[in-house]
DNA sequence: GTACGTGCAAATATTTTGCAGCAGT
DNA sequence: ACTGCTGCAAAATATTTGCACGTAC
């Protein structure tokens, strides 16, 4: 697909290049609101995921729109697999420095923290 | 509030403590629909609730049920706010050595990895 | 007996999509 | 002119909730 440029998509960029807050969506369509009227939040969305695939933005999710629960409370961390969407345990030693690591930037009480690797599994790349 | 116990309950963590496929909602109803037939989903997602409550699970999320955007593309890290549930970015050096580290358990090739600390911002520590 | 848990269905919340007209190249 | 982009509204997806009945304590 062939993308052409738009004010609108040039402007969700512009905001979220201009910020550090993770925006959510809707607060991008509120800001965005004032500037272009009749903007709807389909074209955001729309605009957003566009953004992504040109690599311009990520998105800070599991790589799937399910909830997904863990019943291992030891602490651990997750590999999720791009391809295929399978999330497995990676029980590589906790790096317990972490926290007071982080502390002198982030200046509140770092409580736990969580580790994901993104890439492709072992039964993914058997099938290239 | 006082929990009781409860057969759908107990199969439900049961169920999450035996695999380590961090399954969603719906993969559990369908595992525990024979053995109750008028099994519902409202159900699971309220057991699963109380189960988090209780600590017996978690649930691998960023504490919202929005989607979150960055526009920051420089690799860096996140802290999440558990009270007011605003993410920061954390700017502390990427440790490269990461990808090639959990390796050998993941077996697959680790593209790239996130880390997220949780904890309360100074903004709400204040508030006590 | 009290009040928490369940199933069912309806309601929410969030994101995606079809369509007709508008706009970038 | 061609095809992508937009706004609007409806649909799809995922999760939560109200209610009446059942069940643990």
């Amino acid at each position: 697909m062939q993308y052409r440029s738009s004010k609108q998509r040039k402007r969700i960029l512009e905001l979220l290049r201009s910020t550090d807050t993770h925006p959510t969506a809707s607060w991008i369509y509120d800001q965005l609101k004032g500037e272009f009227p009749a903007l709807s939040l389909g074209t955001v969305y729309r605009n957003l995921r566009i953004l992504q695939e040109q690599g311009e933005i990520t998105h800070l999710d599991f790589g799937s729109t399910f909830d997904r629960f863990d019943g291992r409370m030891e602490p651990h961390y997750h590999f999720v697999c791009e391809r295929c969407g399978k999330v497995m345990d990676v029980m590589m030693p906790v790096l317990s420095d972490m926290e007071t690591f982080s502390c002198p930037q982030v200046k509140g009480k770092v409580l736990r923290h969580r580790i994901e690797f993104f890439g492709i599994c072992q039964d993914c790349l058997k099938q290239d």
